[in-house]
DNA sequence: TGGTGTCGATACCGTACGGGTATCGTCGCC
DNA sequence: GGCGACGATACCCGTACGGTATCGACACCA
C-alpha cells in the first residue's frame, strides 16, 4: 500500500472508470487495472466490481477511498510543514535566454506546485555564458545548452535538439532543404564577445574559427543575418521568425539542453529541480 | 514521498545511524542512503545533518519525522478498517504435511501480521494427494510440493529442494556422499495408495513403476525403511532422522515447494498469501 | 442471431528503479 | 600517522512499472 497506488485507487473510485481514470493519471489502461489488482492483494479484499454494467466500490472499497483521501490530504499536509520548518527557502535559476522551449514553462509549472514555498529567482542570461554565471555563484542551477567546459559542474542531459543554420529567406541556399557545414564555409559568420567559453564558441562556429559580427544574444544573432547576411545557428524545433530561414545541419552534432549545477552542491532544491525537470522534458 | 520511503526515514531518524538503521529494515546500508537522499530532494530539504559526530535531525527533518509517524500509523488504520469493511473473511490453507520447512513460520507471522483479522483454517494433508483437496474446493491454497498435475490450477514456485534417498544408517550405500537412482534399481520402494496422482507417484519413484508397501505420510515413509528395509525419499535440507541417513540422488530433478491456486480464482486474500509466501521463502 | 462497440483483463516487452556488493573519502582517535 | 567507523559512491543485477497490442465478455442493435 504505497501513496502512489492509493492515488491511483482514488482516481478509479472517483470515475468508476478505469480508461477515464487512466487518462486522468496519465497513464494507459493495463498498468492501471493490474495496480489496482495488486492493491488488492495487498489489502486482501476486493475493492471494486467490475461488470458490463460498469464498476462499482465494495463496501472494503468504499471504506479504502475514505482512508486514502485522507491519507494523501495528510501527506499533503506533512510536506507543507516540512517545507514551512525548513524556513524560507529560496534558489535561483539561470536561463539561458534562448531555451524558450515547451520544456521549461512545464518544469516551472510543477516547480511550483510541489514547491509552493520556495522563492525562485531567475537569472536569464545571453550567450556570453552558456553557465550562466554557475561558477560566479550567481545562480544555483543553469537550465541551458551545451556544449561548454563542464569541469567542477555536474550536467545532466535533458534533451537533444538538431541544429540549422539560420539564413535570409532569400538566400539561394535557404531552398534546401539540408546543408553542411561545407556548405557556409565562404561566408561570413558571427563570433561571440572575447572570453566566451570556446568549447561553446567553437560549436556555434562548425568547429572552424570564423570572422563576424559579435553577437550576445539570439536576437543579436539573427539581426546578424538580416542586416549584415551572415550565418546564424538555431537549435530546430520553433518556427523561423519572418523573413528567414531556417535549414537542418546534418553535420552537426545535435545541442543538448542540460540542467546544470557546481559539482558536490548538495542543496535538495537542485536535485529536485533536476528531477523534475527530467521528467517535464520527457513527457 | 512514498509510504516505504517515510518507513525508511523513521527508521533513520530514530537510530541516528544508518547502518544501524539498514540493519532494522533488514536491508544494506548504501539503498538506504540513496532513499534518504532521493527523499530529501524530493521534500526540498536537507532532514539530517550527517557528520563526523554522528547524524542529527535538521528542523524539517523533526517536522518530517512527526508527520511520517502519523501517516504511517494512519496508513495502518486505514488497512485495518478496509479488512473491517470486508467482513469476516476467512481463508483454507492446504498444507502437505512435509513441508515443515523454514519457509513457513515466516510465512504465517507474515500473513497474521498483515491479515491480523483474518481466520486462516489449516488442512494439512498426507502424502496421497499433494494438491491437498484443491480441485475439491477443500482448500482455498494449498501450500504443497511439486510435481504434480497441474491442469485447471495456478501453481507458483517458491523454492526447490534437491531430493536424497533416506536408508538405514547401517545401510552399505549409506556411506556413500551420492547416489544415482540405478544404484537403488534392485531395491524395495515404497508406493502411494491407488488414485494418487500419477506425477506426483512416478516422480518419487524415480520414474520406474516400483513395488513395495503403501504410505501415505513422510511418517511411513521413514517408518518402511526402517521395519522394511525399503528405499525412502526426501527433500534434503532437513536433518535426517536418528538411525536414517540421507545421500543426495544427483539423477533425479529437485522437488519444488510451491504455491498452488484454482485457475481463475481472484480471491484477493489467496494473491496475498502468495505474495508473502514469496517473500517468505525468498529471505 | 450475428455484428459491433465498449471496457476491463491479459500477454509481452523495454526501461528504470530498488536492491545488492565492493570500495572510497573523511574524520575522530589512539 | 595508522586505524577504525561510517556515510557516500560506483557498479551490477533483477524486479516491477509503464507502454503497446490483443483478447474476452458483454451489452446493444440490426
Amino acid at each position: 500500500m504505497e501513496l502512489r497506488t492509493l492515488r491511483y485507487f482514488v482516481a478509479v473510485a472517483e470515475e468508476l472508470h478505469f480508461g477515464r481514470a487512466a487518462a486522468r493519471l496519465h497513464m494507459s489502461q493495463p498498468p492501471l487495472s493490474r495496480a489496482i489488482k495488486q492493491l488488492e492483494a495487498d489489502v486482501g479484499a476486493v475493492l471494486l466490481h467490475r461488470s458490463a454494467a460498469g464498476v462499482t466500490l465494495t463496501p472494503a472499497g468504499a471504506a479504502l477511498l475514505d482512508g486514502a483521501r485522507t491519507l494523501l490530504d495528510q501527506a499533503d499536509r506533512v510536506r507543507m510543514r516540512v517545507a514551512a520548518a525548513a524556513g524560507a527557502a529560496a534558489i535561483t535559476v539561470g536561463i539561458l535566454s534562448d531555451s524558450s522551449d515547451r520544456g521549461a514553462p512545464r518544469l516551472a509549472a510543477a516547480y511550483r506546485r510541489r514547491h509552493p514555498d520556495v522563492e525562485v529567482r531567475i537569472r536569464e542570461t545571453d550567450l556570453t555564458d552558456p553557465t550562466c554565471g554557475l561558477r560566479a555563484g550567481l545562480v544555483d542551477v543553469a537550465l541551458t545548452r551545451g556544449p561548454f567546459d563542464e569541469t567542477g559542474l555536474t550536467v545532466h542531459e535533458l534533451r537533444a535538439d538538431p541544429v540549422g543554420a539560420v539564413l535570409r529567406a532569400d538566400d539561394p541556399l535557404a531552398r534546401r532543404d539540408r546543408l553542411e557545414l561545407a556548405d557556409l564555409a565562404d561566408r561570413r559568420w558571427f563570433q561571440f564577445p572575447d572570453g566566451t567559453d570556446p568549447i561553446w564558441q567553437s560549436y556555434w562556429n562548425g568547429g572552424e574559427p570564423r570572422e563576424g559580427p559579435v553577437v550576445r544574444a539570439v536576437q543579436e544573432c539573427l539581426q546578424a543575418v538580416l542586416w549584415n547576411g551572415t550565418v546564424g545557428m538555431t537549435p530546430l524545433g520553433h518556427a523561423p521568425p519572418e523573413e528567414l530561414a531556417v535549414v537542418p545541419l546534418i553535420d552537426m552534432a545535435p545541442s543538448r539542453v542540460v540542467a546544470a549545477w557546481n559539482e558536490g552542491d548538495a542543496n535538495p532544491l537542485i536535485r529536485s529541480f533536476v528531477q523534475l525537470a527530467t521528467a517535464a522534458y520527457r513527457g
